[in-house]
DNA sequence: ATACAATATTCGTATATAGCGATGCACGCA
DNA sequence: TGCGTGCATCGCTATATACGAATATTGTAT
């Protein structure tokens, strides 16, 4: 039971720390509009094509997307669209902490960060 | 526009760090009872009161708890319960991929990861 | 077979951080 | 004032990993 835990509770982390990347967070984001290659998420995210090679490895690994290659070309997809709750969760806390920060300033809180 | 989404994206992804370490979402887990000290959770972690701090620190940073001195105590508790919404959902995942496996393997699965 | 294109992997470097022991610091008490 | 307790921080080592350049691999076409 403490063992099946630690297991688990090591998976948990080690999904956690999937998402804990910018560039993936980017690659996730630019693949929530439609499957994407390679070469394109490299263009998109501005890094080197190996590295982004290296972050879909990663992304794939925790089954976060899914890779199918046609020809020469890898094609990558979101294979587990609950990453997007994740973000969302995290995405709604960003934006009260904005707010609190706006507030703390002074500033009229622009109407951003409106899911 | 660019910037700012930039910073967003890091913002996100440095919370999604400080949730990818087992210590602490074993920290997270115990707060999830009760409020506690540090002493309180260090036995529970099973390391040093120096490592405790830190990831008490982490989580603090990025505001999962908050801390609150009582004397020479220091207290922390859950300052987002968001964070066992995210949790959970992970963990649903986990006993899905569990399901998964196991269906594999062969065995009966036992009804869970409904969602 | 050869050449080329797209992707993956290897190698080296730089940085981050988990972990511990030792030390510092603040508080309450004698 | 001096002491002990509880927590935080420092110094250090070990490990992980992001990154780019170079190289290997795989598939396609000639």
């Amino acid at each position: 039971m403490k063992a099946l835990d630690d297991r688990a509770l090591a998976h948990v982390a080690d999904y956690f720390r999937a998402l804990s990347e910018p560039q993936r967070l980017r690659a996730l984001n630019a693949l929530r509009e439609r499957p994407r290659n390679v070469s394109e998420l490299t263009e998109l995210l501005g890094c080197s094509q190996a590295n982004t090679s290296k972050h879909l490895a990663t992304l794939a690994r925790h089954g976060l997307v899914s890779r199918r290659s046609e020809g020469t070309v890898a094609i990558y997809e979101i294979a587990d669209p609950r990453v997007y709750q994740l973000c969302d969760i995290v995405c709604g806390q960003l934006a009260q902490n904005f707010a609190a920060q706006a507030r703390l300033l002074g500033h009229s809180t622009p109407a951003r960060s409106r899911r």
